[in-house]
DNA sequence: TTTAAACATGTGTCCGAAAACATTTTTGTA
DNA sequence: TACAAAAATGTTTTCGGACACATGTTTAAA
């Protein structure tokens, strides 16, 4: 096996010294022209890639990075981004990066908002942030904007100028919401109806339900000759509440063909301990996230597809990426759209499982 | 941030010198039980953990690794192991690893073996294998056993005594039986007839074949109210041939009730050739693989799920692993399952992007 | 022509761990 | 008790790159 090129080679084979070959790696400055023409030379014949390991032990100073997101203990949901960071930390850290968790309490925006100020006088090298608060969310990256701070977008997508995010990391709503139908579609039959239900507030505010909506109507649209009705509804609330259960009764009422029902968030739990009093004939379900009440409902056979959306790799890669950027000088790309995992009973426990395997995905 | 604990932090307080240290740590002798004693506290009390940047600077030696597996030029789908194996270097080349590449011809037993005979003679830390070759393999593990070269299976499993090898990645076939049948399930009624379809020679000597039969057959087993008929079929040379043609039409004329078939392997695109010009009502279909052939019928919506065993990723944990045991000295588990992911035209894309995402997971 | 600022280039130390090498202490035996 | 062998412990160099600092060379103003 040929050995590496150091700098020290091409110093060698230049003619000059190993502080002068430094200073043309790193646009130093101070070398002149002609001479740096040849280092390049030499550089690009000896086809010289830095020893990223000897790089990061001599650099010996440590990257400070934020991670702003919803507190895990209010929803458990968050603990698997902040799993999938702690991930990629078991080995970024030997680089040097360091990350300062900002948890803000949900729908506590004035906790949101001094996170940020925090952050802001933090003197941070990067910030990962799970901007759900639209305005405040906007106002917080604008300020980063003016100062300078990198910030990496993960789990909802903001639309900036100029694109002055880093990256994005997260799902694809509109496509979530087409595999969705294709799922329910698969298991129903000509002339059927579906349902897509909304069980937020603010549904019309939330440009990811929106888009989610889209895709799945879209779907039928491009498939007419199932001749497939679908209803779109929303409910607020859905407690295990005599108004929900009346709602929902209604609906199946109204509707004697429906088939299938595809709830936007993952809240779909809620609908499975209505529906299951009421012991109708199966419907057929399709949710979001393999939190511990859906996880339920999915091994009972209550639940029949959870879209994964990857919480822990996007922790994980909003990491990676931050890393790639600051230590590995890469450039990443902006958008990072992770697979739909189509999860079901019968393989469910491998993506449970997957954190296992990720921390060794350094 | 609290400054990372390095040896000579624990030397100090240990009121030894680094020297010292280092030889507990490394288990070299020469040092009196009090005094290992103490460094040990020492080390648990300060929790040291070794700066792998650093040692892996100071080792600086490479590690030697031996990738034996099919030849991509004949068999495409050998390329997406090996491109995850590149992957992987990508990283952790850094760290001094380095891998041999042995290809050997499909169906050639006898360059199989002269690849074995290399790679034994030629000094690796560590090999990975595809071990296809059942009796083959077998005598080419016992040999490393013997010279104590370490192995790592992947893509296909072998029962080894002892657990001898280092650890298997790849699909659970057992399970991937199970997952088919639940998804043809959901897409067809009470009394429907299903298919499992081998497309492959000796099959009754493919333990993963069999497990696969098994899993499809015991789903519908433990759902008896679903009163599904399980027919089962192979055809070993799936050319589009007369001989093809006639046998899936006499299957189609035997059982008018047939609704969906599970091929399992890649070779799905040869039954959707015939089927497709046969004309049949829509009989849904599930197989394997992402190979450009079911790609093409996946985007044309004649396959309805192909499942996919990440091969790219048995390439990159492969690598990983090694990297782990070797480099960093950690434990690895024995028994890795991949995720069974579900593809379908829907999601597709991801699945064959997520290769682009991975050069990051260093 | 002198001289200091500006520029070009060279040298040395450091990062943390590994390992060769050097020194001190203990042990056993004459 | 003397002394060499063995065991225990300490010191130094090395890995490749980053960067501070030192030295040498050119340029321009006095």
């Amino acid at each position: 096996m040929k050995k590496r090129i150091r700098i020290i080679d091409i110093a060698e084979k230049a003619g000059v010294s190993k502080g002068t070959v430094d200073r043309v790696i790193h646009k130093r400055g101070h070398v002149s022209p002609e001479v740096k023409k040849r280092i390049l030379e030499v550089m690009k014949e000896l086809d010289y890639r830095p020893n990223v390991i000897a790089s990061a032990l001599a650099y010996n100073k440590s990257w400070k990075i934020a991670a702003l997101l919803p507190n895990p203990e209010n929803d458990a949901f968050w603990m698997q981004p902040k799993s999938g960071i702690l991930k990629a930390l078991n080995f970024t850290s030997d680089y040097g990066m360091n990350v300062d968790f900002y948890h803000f309490q949900d729908a506590n925006k004035q906790h949101f908002q001094n996170c940020c100020d925090q952050i802001l006088s933090g003197a941070y090298d990067a910030v990962l942030i799970a901007p759900l608060y639209y305005k405040e969310s906007h106002q917080f990256l604008n300020e980063c904007d003016e100062l300078g701070l990198k910030y990496f977008l993960f789990n909802t997508f903001l639309e900036r100028t100029d694109l002055s995010f880093q990256c994005y990391i997260g799902q694809d709503s509109y496509q979530s919401g087409v595999l969705a139908a294709k799922l329910l579609d698969f298991g129903i039959e000509n002339g059927d109806a579906v349902m897509i239900l909304h069980l937020e507030k603010g549904v019309y505010n939330a440009k990811h339900l929106l888009a989610k909506e889209q895709g799945f109507q879209n779907y039928f649209i491009e498939h007419p000759n199932r001749n497939i009705q679908i209803i779109k509804t929303s409910f607020e609330e859905p407690k295990d509440s005599p108004a929900f259960r009346k709602f929902i009764n209604y609906q199946l009422k109204s509707y004697p063909n429906l088939k299938g029902i595809f709830v936007t968030t993952s809240r779909i739990h809620h609908l499975v301990n209505v529906l299951s009093d009421i012991h109708t004939k199966k419907i057929k379900l399709v949710g979001f996230d393999l939190i511990s009440n859906n996880l339920t409902d999915l091994r009972a056979e209550k639940i029949d597809f959870l879209i994964n959306q990857n919480p822990v790799k996007q922790g994980y890669l909003g990491i990676l990426n931050i890393f790639e950027h600051l230590v590995r000088k890469k450039e990443i790309a902006k958008i990072q759209h992770l697979p739909l995992d189509v999860v079901m009973q019968e393989n469910v426990s491998y993506y449970l499982e997957a954190d296992q395997h990720m921390h060794m995905m350094i």
